[in-house]
DNA sequence: GCGAATTTGTTTGATCCCCAAACAATCTAC
DNA sequence: GTAGATTGTTTGGGGATCAAACAAATTCGC
């Protein structure tokens, strides 16, 4: 018999100082933002990363980069973008070419297939973004973009 | 000469349509917040993650809560909390009291150690919103949390 | 030109976050 | 009291992240 509402009628916590701290709006923004973009794609039947997505739109507009200048514009380590192209070679998306120029770095591109899907994730990623602004004037959109990049150049990278 | 220059100027990447994605600043700029957050606390040599600290203020506002209503509060599985706690309860920062009431459940708390430390964190806490807000006035800031709030209202848990 | 220093991609190892599923102990509902 | 729900824990599986070490290749310094 599913009703068991004798429970406590889950009355939120005291958040304290939180629901001041700029940090902590981001990082809870940011996680609804990445579900919603889980979903997005979940829903589709395609399965994609934010950073996946970022890696594959850095990738097409850049062809030929190397790993270290993709590794760089993403700010992480090298060692830790491999695993990542891994997977995205496995799917068929993209491609390690043999530099002509310099032996030791791969020429990064996708595939005809990755470009293909770039397409289709452009537009699910749209929708998604469509969705998460629902709730703010474009203007305020762009104000908070530029916000946000103010912010993120305050914050030290060191 | 100061001429090393025989490599690639690092000109930046084309970014495509990244820029003009609420999604992908978001997503930045929580990364150099997240980064400033970790320096801010490594420079005073004390560790602590943005998300132990939001961990800590709960259990410190609502002292003698249970893991699972911690769990729901901080948006995670109740399997992903138990090593948290484990490691704040081996820092000697928070104990889980059997509860008075229910048998299944642990009445979470901070112990003095773990009050006297948290007035730390929060100073740091504060040091680097401070920080990572001083490109913004007062009602930017103010302005920021609020269009922060709004997206994560609009983005579906689902 | 040629040896030394640097760069690149990879592997390995260490943390950490996250979830789902299963389980025992306990509580709740009927 | 007994069946069903809840709680905390363990286990297993993905990933993300960095650091250190290495071989191959390039560039630097002279």
């Amino acid at each position: 018999m599913a009703r068991p509402l004798n429970r406590p009628p889950a009355k939120s916590l005291d958040r304290g100082l939180l629901p001041s701290l700029l940090g902590y709006a981001l990082r809870r923004t940011q996680s609804a933002v990445f579900a919603d973009f889980a979903a997005t794609f979940a829903r589709a039947e395609e399965a994609l990363t934010p950073g996946e997505f970022g890696l594959l739109v850095l990738v097409e507009r850049n062809a030929g980069l190397s790993q270290m200048t993709l590794a760089r514009a993403l700010g992480i380590d090298r060692s830790t973008l491999v695993p990542i192209l891994n997977r995205l070679q496995t799917r068929g998306l993209l491609v390690r070419h043999p530099s002509p120029t310099d032996g030791r770095t791969h020429a990064l591109g996708l595939t005809p297939a990755g470009e293909k899907a770039l397409t289709r994730f452009a537009k699910l990623v749209k929708a998604h973004e469509k969705r998460i602004s629902e709730g703010l004037s474009a203007a305020e959109t762009a104000k908070l973009i530029e916000l946000l990049e103010k912010v993120r150049h305050s914050a030290r990278p060191l």
